[in-house]
RNA sequence: GGGUCGGUAGCUCAAUGGUAGAGCAGCGCCCUUUUAAGGCGUUGGUUGCGAGUUCGAGUCUCGCCCGACCCA
């Protein structure tokens, strides 16, 4: 062991008076290196087809920085871009015969699939609006299309092309991605063919760009390829006649709104990567710093299901019909940007973040939670915070799948009475949210079916289990056939087997579920049918000496019992039984509220025999 | 092939160069006609591997292994 310095000593000489005592909430320390303001933060979004989960997480995390900013009383906007004057350069699962002859035309100028009205980029951005609304992140839009047809890029356009050498310095120092000295930053609209992405630029002469169609630039969709005609033209490069490459059409972006905050994916972000290449060209062309930049991990989704042909789980509809507003809000913004998210959607992934956001709502309004608790939860939340009681997930994921039983009911019962508004609302929306689990996210494993025939698993139950089941079966003929008396006789007959209550009821939902556990075995069997029931508890034979030996006390263990429960009891009556060779004392405890436990004691040498 | 960022408990992640922690899972106990509930407690680590700097390294430096991503 080395000798320990004398720590008190060494923290004194070198304590550093500018370091805070606690670190900041991650919003907060990009609205601190951001400063004073007025801020634009930017984001946008190429919509080439079903846009996937991840998208969310760079449309959440600038949106926490708003929020953040503004609460600081920062003056700020939060912009969100359409990139639908982007060419269509991979085709969406499925739609290849759509799309397959489109390749290379702009997004907005692609006729919508399925027969539906208007554009591609407007067919596949509408989903994604209604997810923004629902999730409570207010952007002001705007699409490229209208930003290039109005005009309002004319200047940045004619800047960058007058400044093209600079861009190919700029490329090439960056990423080292040569360029031919005759080329040109721009990508004009073919007049003859309608491709963008096949177009080379190779004259400006301040009015109009001189351009070709090249047959031999191919667009690679893996599926497709798309090639340009071969046609040769004069064109103005203004009002919508062509397009900036995107890393130049970002910087042009910067320039023009202005932006000061763009956060992106690391897809982007790593050293020598396009915002690298952007933020050179900016800096080249413009003379100053690129916005804050905000790198962010990815959002990784797995599952069973999410990986599946249907590929539903996928989108960012699909999560958002999946999970509360709320709760993926706050599924994406807990983690540092730079940490990847990873969530899963089968019962635990679910099960825990669930829990993970109620338990942060109870200590949020328990006073309970530590600033970072409470930033977390707040910027989670749609508006300002509102306490209410939330329903288990899990519980209501087995409710909803038991039919004939109305679960918001059973719910509601749980959490209380006098449900304010905002308690029957979360509620509502809890249960679409299990709902929808079972429905489109569920493994097969993971749902809670009633068994139509006794399941395999059902042979490792123990003699002392089928035991419990017969007596059970003998039990159930005369109550009543509702929750509360199916519940109180399995509690009674656990007692009077007498078996583990915990094994008690795993048997019953290993008959009936084929599962380890279950909802309230009294609901579970309310539902069914009595002679069902009665039936599938008959039906796994047991050994009476089998079980007997195995439910059976040790005089010890006896003592040991009566002297915690003795006070509590108010007699006992005893009986001697035989079964074959064997020979059992029962004795049957009465308790002061009327509850009887049985406890069953083997004679010495029976037992061993 | 070059580069960037990661690798910490079974899982998800914390830890200004100063005693490696939390939640979940697990285990144990308590309570219970809430049985997928509640309460209390607790196990668990060669911080990917190996060197170096330092009084002291999860943290800094170098090499290697693994992973993700970018560039080619």
């Amino acid at each position: 062991m080395p000798t320990a310095f004398p720590r008190d000593e060494f923290l004194a000489l070198h304590a550093h008076p500018a370091i805070p005592s606690r670190p900041m909430f991650w919003t907060e320390d990009v609205a601190a290196r951001a400063g004073a303001g007025p801020h634009t933060i930017n984001d946008s979004k190429t919509p080439s087809g079903r846009v996937h989960v991840g998208a969310l997480r760079g449309v959440l995390i600038h949106d926490a920085i708003f929020r953040t900013l503004k609460e600081k009383g920062v003056e700020v906007r939060y912009l969100f871009g359409v990139d639908d004057f982007d060419p269509v350069d991979e085709i969406p699962k499925g739609e290849d015969i759509h799309f397959g002859k489109y390749i290379g035309w702009p997004l907005c100028n692609t006729p919508a699939p399925c027969g539906a009205e208007g554009d591609m980029a407007e067919f596949y951005m509408k989903e994604f609006w209604q997810v923004f609304d629902e999730l409570g992140v207010k952007v002001e839009r705007y699409r490229m299309r209208d930003i290039y047809r109005s005009g309002q890029f004319d200047s940045e356009i004619d800047t960058i092309l007058r400044n093209a050498d600079k861009v190919r310095v700029a490329y090439k120092e960056v990423s080292g991605a040569v360029r031919p000295d005759h080329w040109y930053p721009f990508q004009v609209l073919c007049e003859k063919c309608g491709c963008i992405a096949t177009t080379e630029v190779y004259d400006y002469d301040g009015k109009e760009v001189s351009y070709r169609c090249l047959p031999t630039r191919c667009v690679n969709t893996k599926l497709q390829l798309g090639k340009g005609c071969d046609h040769e033209g004069k064109v103005s490069p203004f009002g919508g006649n062509g397009k900036l490459p995107w890393k130049l059409e970002w910087a042009a972006k910067w320039k023009k709104f202005p932006v000061t905050i763009e956060g992106a994916g690391k897809d982007h972000s790593t050293k020598g990567g396009s915002r690298d290449v952007s933020a050179a060209c900016y800096k080249a062309i413009y003379g100053g710093n690129e916005p804050l930049r905000v790198p962010y991990e990815f959002f990784l989704v797995r599952g069973a299901k999410m990986s599946s042909s249907k590929g539903i789980g996928a989108s960012a509809r699909d999560m958002a019909n999946l999970l509360p507003p709320d709760v993926l809000r706050f599924l994406m913004t807990r983690t540092k940007p730079n940490s990847p998210v990873n969530f899963e959607a089968n019962e635990e992934g679910i099960v825990k973040l669930f829990n993970e956001f109620d338990r942060s709502h109870t200590r949020f309004f328990n006073g309970q939670a530590n600033p970072d608790e409470a930033m977390t939860y707040r910027l989670a939340c749609m508006a300002e915070p509102q306490n209410y009681r939330p329903a288990n997930i899990q519980l209501a994921a087995a409710l909803v799948q038991m039919p004939h039983l109305d679960a918001r009911a059973e719910l509601a019962k749980r959490i209380g009475s006098d449900l304010t508004e905002t308690d029957n609302a979360r509620l509502d929306e809890r249960i679409r949210s299990a709902r929808e689990w079972v429905e489109n996210f569920a493994a097969e494993e993971e749902k809670t079916r009633l068994q139509q025939t006794m399941p395999a698993r059902a042979s490792e139950l123990s003699h002392t289990q089928r035991a419990f089941l017969h007596a059970l079966a003998d039990a159930l003929p005369t109550i009543a056939w509702e929750d509360d008396a199916i519940q109180s006789t399995a509690f009674h007959v656990s007692r009077m087997t007498p078996i583990d209550q915990p094994l008690a009821f795993k048997a019953l939902y290993r008959i009936f579920l084929d599962r380890e556990a279950g909802p309230k075995a009294g609901n579970l069997l309310a539902f069914l049918d009595r002679d069902f029931v009665i039936a599938r508890c008959r039906e796994l034979a047991f050994d009476t000496a089998e079980f007997w030996k195995e439910s059976a006390t040790t005089p010890e263990a006896l003592a040991k019992w009566l002297e915690k429960e003795g006070a509590k009891l108010t007699g006992n009556t005893e009986e001697i039984v035989t079964h074959g060779a064997y020979v059992a004392k029962e004795i049957i405890y009465t308790y002061a509220d009327g509850k009887r436990a049985k406890k069953r004691l083997l004679s010495g040498g029976v037992q061993l025999a």
